[in-house]
DNA sequence: TAGCTTATTGAATTAGACTTGCAATTAGGT
DNA sequence: ACCTAATTGCAAGTCTAATTCAATAAGCTA
């Protein structure tokens, strides 16, 4: 009771969202919503696609990722590997926050911590330019890397 | 004269990185070398095969760049277009610092100052990651597109 | 300098992520 | 229930990059 209420919620969320926009809530959406929802690190397409196993496409996994992140629904992210990662925003931290990456095993940690926004303001400011963000991952190796 | 001279003091560098690991200093590499070297930002391998206009293959830059990666000669560069840049590693800074890119005509800057290093000690030794670096990029409108 | 060993190249093929065109389907308003 | 336009599935295409293998050439060694 209590989920289906919350995903009542999020639909709520949604709807909002695409309002106006000639846009429909649609059970692929949906899905991908929902799953995003349960992951707590930055996931691709085709695992999307795996884990929902043949009720959609791949095609529509990607396109629906395109569209949740215009709408900024979703997140993406970038590793360093040629593959879009995608997380679902929270409303806590706005989707911005940053990840620790081990190089060997490719385990991910969420990171809160950022640097001071000054220096963003800094940089923009300095060169002219406006709407300033910044993507920012860290690397390195866990500590069961280091043992083995 | 001035030029070729250091030109041999390069070639005196890449035949140290190379020196004992059955690697040789070969006609592509050094052209992607000199090419990289007038270069002031990351390009794409793409680019320098056009550049280079047909004196080898695209193939060949691929692997080239990843050799001159694995030895440090290049630092690879992710600006989230799912395309690799490189660009020289500078013996002033190691090839560590960032850009700042305009989201609408790709303009890229050049930044020097970047987060203070306890941030990224923190992080390491709080998830308990040895060996941990950082991937920053900025992104924003620069001021000719704001006026466009 | 010639010869030898083996790293490197070129050309074609393959791999993998992602996009596009179009007919069939379906959301969601009336 | 009906209608219209957004969305989907499928096939085919694009783009970056990796791989295979025979031909080439770097860089010792004599």
């Amino acid at each position: 009771m209590a989920h289906s209420h919350s995903h009542e919620h999020d639909l709520i969320d949604v709807r909002a969202k695409l309002r106006g926009k000639d846009r429909r809530i649609t059970k692929p959406r949906e899905e991908i919503l929902e799953l995003l929802g349960k992951e707590d690190h930055p996931v691709t397409a085709k695992f999307i696609h795996e884990k929902l196993s043949g009720t959609c496409d791949l095609v529509t996994v990607y396109r629906s990722l395109k569209l949740l992140e215009s709408i900024s629904l979703v997140k993406r992210f970038n590793f360093g590997d040629n593959t879009a990662r995608f997380e679902l925003i929270s409303s806590t931290d706005h989707g911005h926050h940053h990840h620790l990456i081990c190089k060997a095993c490719r385990t991910v940690v969420e990171i809160d911590e950022c640097f001071d926004p000054s220096l963003e303001s800094k940089i923009a400011k300095k060169h002219g330019f406006q709407n300033v963000t910044h993507e920012l991952e860290f690397f390195g190796i866990c500590s069961s890397c280091q043992a083995a």
